[in-house]
DNA sequence: ATGGCTGCAAAAGTTTTGCACTTCT
DNA sequence: AGAAGTGCAAAACTTTTGCAGCCAT
């Protein structure tokens, strides 16, 4: 299982090919928004970071947020908050489902965006690169106890 | 063309039957937010409700914003920026194309976001209240800019 | 009149930036 | 060696809040 050590080369050639570099800071947020726990902010990913390295900095996260998301290797989230949120950048495509009783996200995959795009793109004369699709309502659980 | 008196007169019920009032400071901010030029942020409806009302705080712009959120006669949108647009609550559902190169901001109808949440609220048992959709890339006169 | 609303000022929260120093490559 | 990256502290921005007085109903 070189699964993360592999991982880690992709990431390592996609950065040093534009310049960049993987420190130790780097990689262990990239690491923490690749773990599976996602929608973190900028925060989250700061605490979960200094438990391993306590020395790291605020500002190396925001700064390493915002490398990483022009690389196109985690994706920012825009919900209904004041912040943002991050996450690995999907191998699919998928969308979020927000809770509003619960504050619980789901993730879905949807066959219909690919659809949309293409749709908009003709329509339109726009070339899309990107797609964040947002729902709000009440999950199954949240439904039952409103009512 | 009373159309503007009445359409206040359809909002002066709405904030009624909640118990809230039609303040002067409200109904400028919600007509500015009427006023065809959309997706402005705090700051930007703040700037324009001033140009006509000078006393009036930005905190009231915010607090307004909240309660009409609240309300349902504004929407709350979230591009790629550290503050929220607003823009009054459409007649019909419409989403948002941002142009990367120029900024521009392009809205579409989009019949096909209304079977996606079908099919979401079917597969997941999610109750869906609202929908945003965001996508990105580059207009057609960026496309040829770009190239 | 009374409960919502406003303006002001201050606080809280998020993100960016300048700078001297360190560390990858 | 040299450019990119880091930590720290301070600044910039966005949004919220407490409070005394005001105003719509």
């Amino acid at each position: 299982m070189a699964t993360k050590k592999q991982t880690l080369q992709t990431k390592r050639r996609a950065l040093s090919s534009a310049g960049l570099r993987m420190t130790r800071q780097r990689a262990l947020i990239l690491d923490i928004i690749s773990q599976g726990h996602e929608h973190l902010d900028a925060d989250e990913v700061y605490r979960l970071a200094r438990e391993r390295k306590p020395s790291l900095s605020l500002s190396t996260v925001y700064r390493n947020l915002q490398t990483l998301k022009k690389l196109g290797l985690v994706k920012e989230l825009h919900f209904d908050e004041s912040h943002h949120h991050y996450e690995a950048k999907p191998s699919a495509e998928h969308h979020h489902l927000i809770c509003l009783g619960c504050g619980k996200i789901v993730e879905v995959e949807c066959g219909l965006s690919h659809k949309m795009r293409q749709e908009i793109a003709r329509e339109k004369g726009f070339e899309v690169t990107g797609v964040e699709v947002h729902m709000t309502g009440y999950c199954a659980k949240c439904r039952q106890k409103g009512k």
